[in-house]
DNA sequence: ATATTATTGCGAATATGTCGCAATAATACA
DNA sequence: TGTATTATTGCGACATATTCGCAATAATAT
């Protein structure tokens, strides 16, 4: 499937990659100059996670979150991190902290989906 | 609120307890021997986590799934731990492996969502 | 035995994410 | 530059997970 450029996905990108980030597509979709539908975010989205452009995380509320990371910047970063949901300010991002840990004998880890939640530093201080 | 004990809470915490991992809603229902309501069943787990007696954990696929666990059993192992998914039986289980981490400065952190996925040893195995 | 109120079942509501289909638009190529 | 191909989009509908209100039932204390 060869991909083509279109006004949409680079709104998303931008709405992406100016809040640093990661997203749900209603955040997406409130954030986006352009009005686009929501199934057309949700292919969006899914569509550059296959190319490695974002990276998907589920947060304890169930939702998707959609960010650009360094990871995906750069591919030599293949560490998987953790990710911080702040109660507060609602946002989730990526931390430089990698997920460490050593699966038990005989288990194969394919991904990895880690959240710390609390209050980020912003929050903390105001 | 003081809490009543039920035919329905026994069972659904005889499912847990025999089961030794983490289920969802529907997971219990289909293995639970008494017909209890969708809605009951959230109702109860719920008052599970409040009650420290189970733990919840959401998985990439969206869903919450619940685990008596031993940090639950025994409050000193307050150490959060590592999930596992496996994608070929379907299972959820704690691992003891403790998630650990440094969190960046003035960051608060109450909880976690860590989950591995991959394939487990009985899986691998076969 | 009875009053109090926690628990349950039922139906409906909400929310997230996906899918099929037809219309539109991006690209390649003559 | 015009045209064919097909990726993309919008729309509506669908599937699923979870919650909520309300009325009926049942667990506990007195």
């Amino acid at each position: 499937m060869i991909r083509r450029n279109t006004p949409t996905k680079d709104a998303i990108l931008q709405v992406l990659s100016t809040s640093g980030k990661a997203l749900s597509q209603d955040a997406i979709e409130r954030r986006v100059e352009l009005k686009v539908n929501r199934a057309t975010i949700y292919r969006v989205l899914n569509q550059f996670c296959e190319d490695d452009i974002v990276h998907k995380i589920v947060a304890e509320d169930g939702k998707q979150y959609f960010a650009i990371c360094r990871k995906c910047e750069n591919p030599e970063q293949v560490v998987d991190h953790f990710h911080f949901r702040c109660l507060s300010c609602e946002s989730i991002e990526c931390l430089q902290i990698p997920v460490e840990y050593t699966a038990p004998d005989g288990y194969a880890v394919e991904r990895t989906n880690c959240l710390l939640t609390g209050t980020c530093r912003d929050c903390n201080i105001a």
